[in-house]
DNA sequence: ACCTGAACACCGTTCAAGT
DNA sequence: ACCTGAACACCGTTCAAGT
């Protein structure tokens, strides 16, 4: 915690992953208003400007933020059933994302081309052929699997408010509050819904929708199947 | 036409739904940076700050934006399969969406609360409740739908450049070329379901995976209906 | 190459004042 | 009540200059 006050001229003490890291310390407590280049600077104790040595815009800034995240899914181990290793993936890559709020919306601006994306999307499709799965319809269950995962993200952390964190006991209890407000004259069965999907809100029933997709997906993959053995014979 | 210069008073030619059509027209042609308070006044010929006689703030305008596009969903009338009218309600917010893509970040980033999206969300625990699903299976079952459809919509509409609306043949062929990019030898699973996929993204891919949500919902479906038989007897 | 101070063109929002 | 001009505290980004 040296005050050290810096003249101009070189110094590489400041690294591209010391930017990320205050950035996304930053996203989490504040929400993105938070995450602005100045207070970045700031919070690396370097004038605004400086950041465009390591970065040329804020949005590779907002693109590194979501490759340090996803650097830290792991995906699963070879071996087993191919669906609870898409389990695995997936309830993985939601804690992750349910831990930094802030970058969810940044996953969704833009391409998901970067390095760790791509990674994960390969260790998809790679989990799915060793499952069976033709290619064309590897291709298809894991963007389907994709648009899941990251919708049902997004939709949990709609509400959150940007700055906070909570348990996932609060944000069941925030999203009670806000359900039980619908007027139940005109909306009877949102109103009478609230109840029963206040308490499935959150881990629980982002596995259901999962298993619910995973089981259409197994029809499909059967028919294919049945296709290819067909073709084979 | 008429340039008309205003001096300060009362003149209430100004509605709260000019200032969001006008919005939206910003929204659309020039993306979120062109959605400011600021060029928004500037198109209804009025000073920045007049926009506060009628909003709030900016999050207002952004949550009567929202609401201005759900709106103009219909929904399915009453009647056959249910998971007919599902596709069918889908397919319609869908293509709402796609036409809006910046009003999809707007629908993430804070609870869809508003009177036309609880409308929506009645709309499809009806349907689903007019298909047999009880209640508790409906909520789920909306809700995974939900997560569904927006998921694929933010999904589509995150490589769309801010202020473009090309058609869906045109947004194919950029994630083509997005997808030839990926560099074959570390992500060959990836580079290979490239050229599947580009061909399958769009309103076809969308409808395939509501089916295969679909899918694994009527499991579900059934297994309830087997309980409720059994508490019958 | 790396950093600074200063400036530019923007923001959202507030305030006092005019009708 | 509705609108204006002016101002405030911010943005992202650029530029010229210093080491």
């Amino acid at each position: 915690m040296a005050e050290t006050r810096h003249k101009p001229g070189p110094r590489r003490t400041l690294t591209e992953a010391e930017i990320v890291d205050a950035a996304l310390a930053l996203l989490d407590t504040g929400g993105p208003q938070a995450a602005s280049i100045r207070r970045i600077a700031a919070a690396v104790t370097v004038a605004p400007n400086a950041v465009y040595t390591y970065f040329p815009d804020k949005a590779a800034v907002e693109r590194a933020l979501v490759e340090r995240v996803l650097a830290e899914v792991t995906g699963s181990e070879p071996g087993g059933d191919w669906r609870e290793r898409a389990v695995t993936l997936a309830v993985d890559l939601r804690r992750q994302l349910i831990a930094h709020p802030g970058v969810v919306a940044l996953m969704l601006s833009g391409p998901l081309d970067g390095p760790h994306a791509l990674r994960l999307g390969e260790h998809l499709l790679e989990l799915l052929a060793a499952g069976g799965l033709d290619p064309a319809s590897a291709a298809r269950a894991a963007y389907l699997l994709k648009v899941y995962v990251l919708g049902a993200v997004a939709l949990e952390v709609a509400d959150v408010p940007p700055g906070m964190l909570p348990s996932e006991a609060e944000r069941i209890a925030a999203r009670r509050v806000a359900l039980s407000e619908v007027p139940a004259q005109t909306f009877p069965r949102t109103a009478a819904a609230s109840g029963m999907m206040a308490a499935s809100v959150g881990a629980e029933q982002f596995r259901w929708g999962l298993r619910r997709v995973l089981d259409g997906l197994r029809a499909e993959a059967k028919l294919d199947g049945l296709q290819a053995e067909a073709k084979l014979d």
